[in-house]
DNA sequence: GAGTTGGTTAGTCATATAGCTAAGTATTGC
DNA sequence: GCAATACTTAGCTATATGACTAACCAACTC
Protein backbone atom coordinates (compact mmCIF):
# COMPACT_ATOMS: atom_id res chain seq x y z
CA UNK A 1 0.00 0.00 0.00
CA UNK A 2 2.40 2.75 1.40
CA UNK A 3 5.19 1.16 -1.03
CA UNK A 4 2.79 1.65 -3.76
CA UNK A 5 2.05 5.38 -3.15
CA UNK A 6 6.01 5.70 -2.79
CA UNK A 7 7.16 4.68 -6.04
CA UNK A 8 4.37 6.67 -7.61
CA UNK A 9 4.84 9.86 -6.00
CA UNK A 10 8.70 9.34 -7.01
CA UNK A 11 8.09 8.36 -10.38
CA UNK A 12 6.10 11.19 -11.12
CA UNK A 13 8.61 13.88 -9.42
CA UNK A 14 10.78 14.34 -12.36
CA UNK A 15 10.26 16.74 -15.36
CA UNK A 16 11.50 14.05 -17.98
CA UNK A 17 9.22 11.37 -16.61
CA UNK A 18 6.23 13.46 -16.50
CA UNK A 19 6.67 14.47 -19.74
CA UNK A 20 6.78 10.89 -20.93
CA UNK A 21 3.25 10.00 -18.81
CA UNK A 22 1.67 13.28 -21.13
CA UNK A 23 2.96 11.66 -24.35
CA UNK A 24 1.45 8.37 -23.40
CA UNK A 25 -1.75 9.69 -23.20
CA UNK A 26 -1.96 10.65 -26.59
CA UNK A 27 -1.72 6.91 -26.64
CA UNK A 28 1.09 4.44 -26.69
CA UNK A 29 4.35 4.47 -28.72
CA UNK A 30 7.81 3.13 -29.15
CA UNK A 31 10.60 3.89 -26.78
CA UNK A 32 12.68 5.63 -29.42
CA UNK A 33 9.67 7.40 -30.79
CA UNK A 34 9.15 8.67 -26.46
CA UNK A 35 12.54 9.25 -26.77
CA UNK A 36 13.26 12.06 -29.55
CA UNK A 37 13.12 15.56 -28.41
CA UNK A 38 14.39 14.18 -25.07
CA UNK A 39 17.83 15.33 -24.92
CA UNK A 40 19.49 12.99 -23.00
CA UNK A 41 21.37 8.72 -23.63
CA UNK A 42 19.16 6.34 -24.53
CA UNK A 43 20.32 4.15 -21.63
CA UNK A 44 18.91 7.14 -19.51
CA UNK A 45 16.17 7.41 -20.95
CA UNK A 46 15.51 3.73 -20.48
CA UNK A 47 15.84 3.96 -16.89
CA UNK A 48 13.33 6.89 -16.64
CA UNK A 49 11.15 4.20 -18.38
CA UNK A 50 12.55 1.62 -16.30
CA UNK A 51 10.98 3.83 -13.28
CA UNK A 52 7.26 4.49 -14.72
CA UNK A 53 6.91 0.86 -15.58
CA UNK A 54 8.52 -0.44 -11.65
CA UNK A 55 5.67 2.05 -10.52
CA UNK A 56 2.80 0.60 -12.28
CA UNK A 57 2.02 3.80 -14.26
CA UNK A 58 2.86 2.10 -17.32
CA UNK A 59 3.67 -1.25 -19.30
CA UNK A 60 5.49 -2.35 -22.19
CA UNK A 61 5.86 -4.83 -24.44
CA UNK A 62 8.32 -6.11 -27.37
CA UNK A 63 7.62 -7.02 -31.01
CA UNK A 64 10.40 -7.90 -33.22
CA UNK A 65 12.96 -5.47 -32.01
CA UNK A 66 10.43 -2.52 -31.17
CA UNK A 67 9.47 -2.00 -27.27
CA UNK A 68 5.91 0.02 -27.18
CA UNK A 69 4.96 1.71 -24.16
CA UNK A 70 1.75 2.34 -22.72
CA UNK A 71 -0.08 4.07 -19.88
CA UNK A 72 -1.64 2.17 -17.31
CA UNK A 73 -5.33 3.74 -15.97
CA UNK A 74 -5.74 2.14 -12.70
CA UNK A 75 -2.33 3.23 -11.63
CA UNK A 76 -3.12 7.53 -12.22
CA UNK A 77 -5.95 6.81 -10.29
CA UNK A 78 -4.86 5.68 -7.28
CA UNK A 79 -2.83 8.55 -6.94
CA UNK A 80 -5.60 10.64 -8.11
CA UNK A 81 -8.00 9.16 -5.34
CA UNK A 82 -5.24 10.14 -2.34
CA UNK A 83 -5.60 13.48 -3.81
CA UNK A 84 -9.12 13.29 -3.95
CA UNK A 85 -9.53 12.05 -0.59
CA UNK A 86 -7.16 14.74 1.63
CA UNK A 87 -7.73 17.90 -0.79
CA UNK A 88 -11.89 17.29 0.10
CA UNK A 89 -10.66 16.97 4.11
CA UNK A 90 -8.40 19.44 3.55
CA UNK A 91 -11.14 21.72 1.85
CA UNK A 92 -13.68 21.00 4.72
CA UNK A 93 -11.28 22.62 6.87
CA UNK A 94 -10.89 25.80 4.70
CA UNK A 95 -14.50 26.14 5.06
CA UNK A 96 -14.92 25.71 8.38
CA UNK A 97 -11.64 28.42 8.93
CA UNK A 98 -13.86 30.93 6.63
CA UNK A 99 -17.12 30.66 8.66
CA UNK A 100 -15.03 31.28 11.87
CA UNK A 101 -13.81 34.28 10.09
CA UNK A 102 -16.80 35.47 8.84
CA UNK A 103 -18.34 35.20 12.82
CA UNK A 104 -15.43 36.88 13.80
CA UNK A 105 -15.69 39.62 11.37
CA UNK A 106 -19.44 40.10 11.96
CA UNK A 107 -19.41 39.94 16.13
CA UNK A 108 -16.26 42.64 15.94
CA UNK A 109 -18.33 45.07 14.01
CA UNK B 1 6.64 25.70 -12.84
CA UNK B 2 8.17 22.33 -13.45
CA UNK B 3 10.43 22.83 -10.60
CA UNK B 4 7.38 23.57 -7.83
CA UNK B 5 6.17 20.13 -9.53
CA UNK B 6 9.12 18.10 -8.85
CA UNK B 7 9.25 19.52 -5.16
CA UNK B 8 5.60 18.81 -4.63
CA UNK B 9 5.68 15.27 -5.86
CA UNK B 10 8.89 14.45 -4.46
CA UNK B 11 7.90 15.96 -1.16
CA UNK B 12 4.80 13.74 -0.72
CA UNK B 13 7.11 10.16 -1.92
CA UNK B 14 7.73 9.78 1.09
CA UNK B 15 5.16 7.81 3.82
CA UNK B 16 6.49 10.06 7.05
CA UNK B 17 5.74 13.18 4.77
CA UNK B 18 2.26 11.97 3.69
CA UNK B 19 1.15 11.09 7.41
CA UNK B 20 3.07 14.63 8.53
CA UNK B 21 0.64 16.13 5.72
CA UNK B 22 -2.69 13.90 6.84
CA UNK B 23 -1.66 15.11 10.37
CA UNK B 24 -1.98 18.64 9.35
CA UNK B 25 -4.90 17.95 7.50
CA UNK B 26 -6.74 18.11 10.92
CA UNK B 27 -5.19 21.33 11.92
CA UNK B 28 -1.70 22.91 12.70
CA UNK B 29 0.45 21.24 14.96
CA UNK B 30 4.09 21.22 17.37
CA UNK B 31 6.90 20.14 16.02
CA UNK B 32 7.30 18.05 18.92
CA UNK B 33 3.84 16.80 18.76
CA UNK B 34 4.33 15.97 15.11
CA UNK B 35 7.30 14.25 15.71
CA UNK B 36 5.25 11.85 18.47
CA UNK B 37 4.19 8.77 17.08
CA UNK B 38 7.30 8.68 14.16
CA UNK B 39 10.22 6.12 15.49
CA UNK B 40 12.72 8.61 14.45
CA UNK B 41 15.54 10.56 15.51
CA UNK B 42 13.99 14.36 15.90
CA UNK B 43 16.84 16.26 13.41
CA UNK B 44 15.87 13.17 11.41
CA UNK B 45 12.20 14.14 11.24
CA UNK B 46 12.75 17.95 10.88
CA UNK B 47 14.58 17.15 7.90
CA UNK B 48 11.42 15.77 6.99
CA UNK B 49 9.56 18.90 7.65
CA UNK B 50 12.11 21.05 5.71
CA UNK B 51 11.43 19.20 2.77
CA UNK B 52 7.97 20.07 3.20
CA UNK B 53 8.22 23.17 3.45
CA UNK B 54 10.57 23.64 1.13
CA UNK B 55 8.35 22.39 -1.48
CA UNK B 56 5.37 24.88 -0.28
CA UNK B 57 3.09 22.09 1.28
CA UNK B 58 3.72 23.48 4.61
CA UNK B 59 4.73 26.60 6.77
CA UNK B 60 5.82 27.08 10.01
CA UNK B 61 6.02 29.86 12.37
CA UNK B 62 8.35 30.21 16.22
CA UNK B 63 6.81 31.66 19.29
CA UNK B 64 9.02 31.40 22.15
CA UNK B 65 10.67 28.29 21.89
CA UNK B 66 7.72 26.42 20.01
CA UNK B 67 7.62 25.96 16.69
CA UNK B 68 4.05 25.51 14.97
CA UNK B 69 3.34 23.67 11.47
CA UNK B 70 0.29 24.29 8.95
CA UNK B 71 -0.33 22.98 5.64
CA UNK B 72 -1.02 25.38 3.45
CA UNK B 73 -4.00 24.94 0.89
CA UNK B 74 -2.83 26.11 -2.23
CA UNK B 75 -0.11 24.10 -2.69
CA UNK B 76 -2.15 21.07 -2.38
CA UNK B 77 -4.53 22.40 -5.08
CA UNK B 78 -1.71 22.68 -7.58
CA UNK B 79 -0.80 19.47 -7.47
CA UNK B 80 -4.46 17.97 -7.63
CA UNK B 81 -4.65 20.28 -10.58
CA UNK B 82 -2.17 18.34 -12.51
CA UNK B 83 -4.06 15.32 -11.59
CA UNK B 84 -6.68 16.52 -12.54
CA UNK B 85 -6.12 17.78 -16.17
CA UNK B 86 -4.40 14.85 -16.88
CA UNK B 87 -6.68 12.36 -15.40
CA UNK B 88 -9.24 13.70 -17.58
CA UNK B 89 -7.75 13.72 -20.57
CA UNK B 90 -6.27 9.99 -19.94
CA UNK B 91 -9.89 8.72 -19.53
CA UNK B 92 -11.15 10.71 -22.15
CA UNK B 93 -8.97 8.27 -24.41
CA UNK B 94 -10.32 5.61 -22.22
CA UNK B 95 -13.99 6.00 -23.20
CA UNK B 96 -12.96 6.45 -26.55
CA UNK B 97 -11.14 2.79 -26.46
CA UNK B 98 -14.12 1.52 -24.72
CA UNK B 99 -16.33 2.79 -27.53
CA UNK B 100 -13.61 0.80 -29.69
CA UNK B 101 -13.93 -2.11 -28.16
CA UNK B 102 -17.70 -1.96 -28.36
CA UNK B 103 -17.77 -1.50 -31.95
CA UNK B 104 -15.65 -4.15 -32.65
CA UNK B 105 -17.54 -6.68 -30.62
CA UNK B 106 -20.68 -5.74 -32.09
CA UNK B 107 -19.07 -6.56 -35.76
CA UNK B 108 -17.22 -9.56 -35.39
CA UNK B 109 -20.77 -11.35 -33.99
C1' DG C 1 20.30 30.78 38.19
C1' DA C 2 20.16 25.70 37.36
C1' DG C 3 17.67 22.31 35.15
C1' DT C 4 14.43 20.88 31.75
C1' DT C 5 12.14 21.31 27.46
C1' DG C 6 11.90 22.22 22.48
C1' DG C 7 14.27 22.76 18.72
C1' DT C 8 18.75 23.46 15.91
C1' DT C 9 23.36 22.74 13.82
C1' DA C 10 27.22 20.06 12.44
C1' DG C 11 29.18 16.12 10.78
C1' DT C 12 29.21 11.22 9.35
C1' DC C 13 27.57 7.24 6.71
C1' DA C 14 25.06 4.24 3.41
C1' DT C 15 22.21 3.91 -0.31
C1' DA C 16 19.66 5.73 -4.27
C1' DT C 17 19.29 8.53 -8.38
C1' DA C 18 20.48 10.58 -12.71
C1' DG C 19 23.63 11.12 -15.86
C1' DC C 20 27.40 9.29 -19.11
C1' DT C 21 30.20 5.96 -22.49
C1' DA C 22 31.21 1.71 -24.51
C1' DA C 23 30.11 -2.50 -25.98
C1' DG C 24 26.68 -6.17 -26.88
C1' DT C 25 22.30 -8.57 -28.78
C1' DA C 26 18.62 -9.30 -31.73
C1' DT C 27 15.61 -7.95 -35.82
C1' DT C 28 14.82 -6.25 -40.17
C1' DG C 29 15.98 -4.88 -44.85
C1' DC C 30 18.62 -5.05 -48.83
C1' DG D 1 24.77 -12.54 -44.99
C1' DC D 2 25.96 -7.74 -44.03
C1' DA D 3 24.53 -3.42 -42.44
C1' DA D 4 21.56 -0.68 -40.15
C1' DT D 5 18.11 -0.21 -36.54
C1' DA D 6 16.30 -0.63 -31.91
C1' DC D 7 17.13 -1.48 -27.89
C1' DT D 8 20.01 -3.66 -23.78
C1' DT D 9 23.69 -4.47 -20.44
C1' DA D 10 27.66 -3.19 -17.85
C1' DG D 11 30.20 -0.11 -15.46
C1' DC D 12 31.51 4.43 -14.06
C1' DT D 13 30.77 9.20 -11.67
C1' DA D 14 28.59 12.84 -9.14
C1' DT D 15 25.06 14.43 -6.37
C1' DA D 16 20.94 13.80 -3.43
C1' DT D 17 18.47 11.50 0.23
C1' DG D 18 17.53 9.51 4.64
C1' DA D 19 19.29 7.95 8.67
C1' DC D 20 22.24 8.54 12.88
C1' DT D 21 24.98 10.83 17.08
C1' DA D 22 26.79 14.58 19.55
C1' DA D 23 26.85 18.95 20.86
C1' DC D 24 24.56 23.33 21.08
C1' DC D 25 21.17 27.41 21.96
C1' DA D 26 17.16 29.58 23.71
C1' DA D 27 13.19 29.93 26.68
C1' DC D 28 10.42 28.40 30.36
C1' DT D 29 10.02 26.64 35.29
C1' DC D 30 11.27 26.18 39.78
Amino acid sequence: MTNQLDSFFSALADPTRRAVVEQLIQGPAAVSALHDGHDMALPTFLRHLKVLEDSGLVTSTKKGRVRTVEMQPKALRAGADWFEAHKSMWEGRIDRLARLADHLERTRT
